[in-house]
DNA sequence: TATAAATAAGACAAATTTATCCGAAATAAA
DNA sequence: TTTATTTCGGATAAATTTGTCTTATTTATA
């Protein structure tokens, strides 16, 4: 569904809200750790998300990741999906077609179309806030 | 959603549908030119196909890949989904989890149980025989 | 039985994604 | 201003996926 990178991407962005929400900046090195994931390729995504402006970076000593405390709520799956995987989840046709919509549709074209709008609704309507939450409330996880 | 491997396994595969219907075999290199895809990769994706007896080879000459044509109907996407991405798409975690489940669900399992459950409804009450009739009849379209 | 026409299978190559490494730049604090 | 700490950015490497090529095997037909 999505790429390893876009996985990274979401699971560290939650580790990083819930830490901002408790004044703590993180580095590359304890997200890879709370995450489970490589640190020199985490620290790669994070960085287009701070491109992307979902997360901030503060450089040098006691430096680190963190988002507003105002953003968080803000902040939607979707952007994150956006800026590391592009929209190919949102437009791609599901059989690869490089021209596939109503007027030339591959023959899945409506199946998937339903979906590909659960998908999109779904992202479009979750926010850091509540995973944050989830998370802080030991009711979900972000590793193993 | 799906690798390129299985876009081109499922298009091939109602492509060859298509032609059982009328009587026709198929080879790899009509296949390719129809379905606007690399000929010696399709040809390695309808041999796993083959294998897994979704779709029936003839060698020799006068061969060809074909369709029994009682079976058309019966072939559901989840078949060849499965035959050839494996079942990640049904089981795999959201967020790349290696445990997640109800008991250590990762912060998304709940929305993506409601994604993955509509994709998996779709794959399997979907069928070669209907999506053969599409191209059939000039409502759908295997390339471009 | 010989030949031509097909699929089967495995080795190899290219492209993409995933992952690592290292030096540069920035910042806080001594 | 120096030093320690930290992110930034580019080069490189490893792994996976995508794609090609060549030879073997099978089959119909002359």
């Amino acid at each position: 569904m999505f790429s390893k990178a876009c996985e990274y991407g979401i699971r560290a962005s939650i580790f990083i809200a819930k830490n901002s929400y408790e004044g703590q900046r993180v580095s590359p090195k304890e997200i890879s750790e709370e995450i489970n994931s490589p640190q020199a390729f985490t620290a790669k995504i994070l960085q287009a998300l701070v491109r992307n402006h979902i997360i901030k970076s503060v450089r040098g000593a006691h430096g680190g990741f963190e988002i507003d405390k105002d953003q968080i709520p803000l902040i939607k799956l979707s952007q994150i999906v956006k800026a590391i995987d592009g929209d190919a989840v949102y437009s791609g046709c599901g059989l690869g077609l490089s021209a596939c919509d109503e007027n030339h549709p591959c023959p899945v074209h409506d199946k998937f179309k339903d979906i590909r709008n659960g998908l999109k609704q779904m992202l479009e309507t979750t926010n850091l806030e509540e995973l944050a939450m989830d998370i802080k409330l030991g009711s979900s996880f972000l590793k193993t």
